[in-house]
DNA sequence: CAACACTTTTAGACAAGACTAAACTTTAAT
DNA sequence: ATTAAAGTTTAGTCTTGTCTAAAAGTGTTG
């Protein structure tokens, strides 16, 4: 089907696409840690396979094609990780190195067996959305935390950064999918925010707030 | 660690050096469907990192560091073809294809986790052992049918050939490991055989017999 | 609208792993 | 002991994916 390589960078543009009419090639580089100039011929491979339209200096965006075919890495990687916690007893921060690995795997009875033997899971353990083998997810209800304001409360329901850094960090605070959450106070200075999480007060920066989904509940 | 290219290596070694002293470039070449040529490079890359013992125009033998790299390569196969057919409802016929692929998911805790979760399987589908982590396994007592004699019976405890053609083959005649089988009478002109076989006569040739192992019972 | 900063692409190189064709060893047979 | 066949290695090429350095394009700002 496609190399590795070639699906890491469909997965790369379609999580940068995101509302975006154009990805640029740094934004890709960045991403993907790589050099503008590999971007550039990894674009113009991905163009000639439609996988994706690419404008020499503009950008590059996906086409359905490619789309479809990010879903499907997507899936493979949510439900990996699915596996990973629920089967296998991995933390979530430990599951998304050896994902990024499974994603690749080339079978289309594994990945249908292993959603049937996960029970069909809607959501990862990070709270993303799993999508289904028509590429259909549930659209999840939820705010960044960084977007409340004193007196808003909900629960958790995603988290952005999938780093073992930023999850041993809500681990250490008892903070799970399905934590309670509310704003105390926000401080308009440097956006931090004082949270009431597990009936402790907690203050946070705002690049933790960033990188944290709520569902409000009030 | 190594490269996929160096584990496959590794292991088509590993397999073609039971007994013998050296291993050819063409037998190698052979097994992993590549040229002699490559097979020269990639022994002299396997010299240098130690993996093999390589003299040119000779052949080559995995030193105990080799060795030792191919028996978790194993591991991690055998216990993903386990894993397969128990938790993800795979045939023997199917599962090695995809076993190929995930046997180089590097991931120490993952393939532990793996072990633990299928009960510290001893054999895989196709009766072969599974070393063990320290790269220890049983050694199987086991007999190729096609050395045995009019008279001779047993069960069927592994098989060599792991393609879907052969399993396919023992699935329609309802052979699978466990089964109970006598050998009637041996053709010494072909080196076919006439079996019994759940209360029936089969006639086989030798390149069946060539790839049954059983355990003698008289 | 010109000049500079920034982004992007091109050109050329490299590493891994494969291939073909040619050269070289080994082995077996006369 | 020669020679032919078979097996192996070398030399050179190709593809994929990466890089650096240089060239080209874009855009912002005075």
């Amino acid at each position: 089907m496609h190399s590795v390589s070639e699906e890491n960078y469909i997965k790369a543009i379609f999580h940068l696409q995101d509302g975006k009419m154009l990805v640029s090639t740094n934004e890709i580089a960045g991403r993907m840690n790589t050099k503008a100039s590999s971007v550039t011929d990894m674009l113009k491979k991905l163009s000639d396979k439609k996988l994706a339209e690419y404008i020499p200096y503009k950008g590059a965006r996906l086409t359905e094609n490619g789309v479809r075919c990010a879903n499907q890495i997507i899936r493979k990687h949510r439900l990996w990780e699915v596996f990973l916690v629920e089967k296998l007893d991995f933390s979530w921060d430990e599951v998304h190195e050896v994902a990024e690995q499974l994603e690749h795997i080339q079978s289309q009875k594994l990945i249908d067996q292993l959603d049937k033997h996960l029970d069909y899971p809607k959501k990862d353990p990070h709270g993303d959305p799993i999508p289904d083998s028509n590429g259909n997810y549930e659209v999840i209800n939820k705010t960044l935390l960084s977007q409340l304001t004193a007196g808003d409360k909900g629960t958790l329901v995603g988290v952005i950064d999938t780093s073992s850094n930023f999850l041993n960090y809500l681990d250490k605070h008892n903070i799970q999918l399905g934590t309670q959450i509310t704003v105390m106070e926000r401080e308009d200075f440097d956006n931090s925010f004082t949270l009431q999480v597990n009936s402790k007060l907690l203050q946070v920066s705002q690049q933790i707030a960033d990188n944290l989904y709520l569902k409000i509940t009030s």
